[in-house]
Parts: structure tokens; C-alpha cells; sequence
DNA sequence: ACACTAACAACAATGCTTGTCAACAAGCAA
DNA sequence: TTGCTTGTTGACAAGCATTGTTGTTAGTGT
């Protein structure tokens, strides 16, 4: 994701207006390499912002996404999380005890559809996610 | 996913009853590759069992999630899919215009975590979806 | 400063899934 | 068979994440 001084230049080409909500985000999202959820967001946007809307943080979420600034991740853990790293390829790792989540780097090669499958298809994305227990879970069982 | 009398037998060991309702649904997911939604299961029971309740459907598709009989996978869809065959080990492949899913073989190797970011981890399980259209919603476009 | 209109906060509503509970029926033993 | 015990059912309400609605506020280019 780029800086907030470039965002603002964006969202303004873009036609999108750039609010004190919207940079608090963004502030927020820049070097977050936790993948928060909207609400969790939400809630840190809230200590600085006490008005901040749920629904505010959803719109520039999806706005973020839109200009391939952010990912949008379901990793199937209740509630969607945001990525704002979208300049390497890479996948997750998820602790399905306390939902931390990782980035893992694509190392391994030969990762695609085998031919015969990929009949009738086209693939445009590949998400891979590796669900295991980090040592402070694992210790915890 | 065993067959209706394998899975009688099954259910009546682990001290669950086996119902007209529970009958229908194994019937149903016998043999169907279409990854169905829970709310679709419930439409076909519904033609031959008009008081069927979703609710029923839900609670028989995690009883055979628990013993192992079927998978119960999150796409990213919306709602859950129900996948019968646990015998192959596989992948899926989903079209995200009409939703459809199809298996995928794993035949690639080399699919794990580099060693140095499975550090304080440890993985349980991976799940790969490839996303993209099939050539009746591609020639749509 | 002005006018235009996107974005805001508040609130209601949606869609999927689960909780509650009284009536019911499957399974088992006599 | 018969009756008892207990898991299951169906109807309905509730939970949770996310989106729709709306009147008002405020960012933007002029
Ligand atoms: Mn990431
Ligand atoms: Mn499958
Ligand atoms: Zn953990
Ligand atoms: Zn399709």
C-alpha cells in the first residue's frame, strides 16, 4: 500500500474525497502487517475518533481495494481481514486458535492446475492458506 | 462419504438416531461432486419432505463433519459448502461468476511452508482454491 | 466564498448460521 | 409388542458480519 500523501493524490484523481476518517485509516493500515479485521479497525480508528462510523471503515476499506491498494482476505474465520501489503505475492498462515496470520513468500514452484483439470477453466488467482497452531496456542493445549 | 447403511450403523454406535430426515440428506450427498450449499441440500429435501427445517440440514451436515464423513468448506462464497468425498485428497477449483466448483487432484509437490516462516508454527492443513471462470460464464463476459 | 456532490453518522435491514424449547419419535430392553 | 429414555425435529427468534438508507455535513474545484 502506498503512503498517505500518495493515497490523497489517488483518491483525489479518483474522484473520492479525502476526509480526516479516511486518513486516519490509512494511517492505521500503512506498515500493518497484522491483517486486521474491519471492526478492529474500527476500534483503534475509534480512540482518535470517537464518531467514526462501522460503515465508514467498510467504505474506505473497499475503496482501498478498488485501487489495488489493499487485499481483501476471507480466510474463513468469521469476519474478513485487511492486507495492506499488496506488492509481494505471497500467502497466509493461520492460527486457528487466536487467528493470527502470517504472510508466507511463494517459494515453492509447480503450484497450478494440472492440465487436464484446467479444461473448461480459467484460473485467475490462487489463494493458498496453511492452518496450524502457533507455539503460544500449541503450548496452551 | 460411506454409504446410507454404513453411515445407520455408524450414527446408531455413536449414539445419534437415524431419521427419515438424516436418510434423505445421506442419500443426497451420496455421489454429488457439486460441492452443495446447505440451503441447496434443503431445497432437494424439501421435495420429498416439505416439513424439513434448515436447521435439521445444518445439524446433520455437522454430525458427519464430526465423524468425518464430509467436509464442510468455506469458499469465501458466502455460505458453506458440503463436500462428501474425504477420500481424495484435493484441491478446488470455483468459478466466481455462477459459483460452481470443481475438484482438483493434488499433483503438484513441493507445496509447505519454507522452513525458516514455519518457525513458531505448525501447520495442520492446507487449502488452495484457485478462483477464476469457466468457459460458459467466460464466453458471457 | 460558492456550489456541487461525495462522504458522513446513525440506524435499519440483509444473509447465513446457531440457540431455544416443547412436542415427537427412534432405539432399546423387558 | 409395549413403554421408557433420550436424542431429534420444526418453528421461531437471535447472533454476527456486512450492506442499504437517509438526512446532514463537509471536501473540492472554481
Ligand atoms: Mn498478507
Ligand atoms: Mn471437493
Ligand atoms: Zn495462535
Ligand atoms: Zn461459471
Amino acid at each position: 500500500m502506498k503512503g498517505t500523501e500518495a493515497l490523497t493524490t489517488i483518491f483525489r484523481e479518483q474522484g473520492l474525497r479525502v476526509t480526516p476518517q479516511r486518513q486516519a485509516i490509512f494511517r492505521l493500515l500503512e506498515g500493518d502487517v497484522s491483517h486486521p479485521t474491519v471492526e478492529s479497525l474500527f476500534d483503534r480508528a475509534r480512540a482518535d475518533m470517537p464518531t467514526i462510523s462501522l460503515k465508514t471503515v467498510y467504505q474506505t476499506v473497499h475503496d482501498l481495494e478498488a485501487l489495488g491498494e489493499v487485499r481483501v482476505l476471507d480466510l474463513g474465520t468469521g469476519s474478513v481481514r485487511v492486507d495492506p501489503n499488496v506488492e509481494d505475492d505471497h500467502h497466509h498462515l493461520l492460527c486457528t486458535t487466536c487467528g493470527r496470520v502470517r504472510d508466507v513468500p511463494v517459494e515453492f514452484d509447480g503450484l497450478n492446475v494440472p492440465i487436464r483439470y484446467r479444461r473448461d477453466f480459467t484460473v485467475d488467482d490462487v489463494q493458498v492458506i496453511f492452518r496450524g497452531h502457533c507455539d503460544h496456542c500449541f503450548d496452551r493445549t
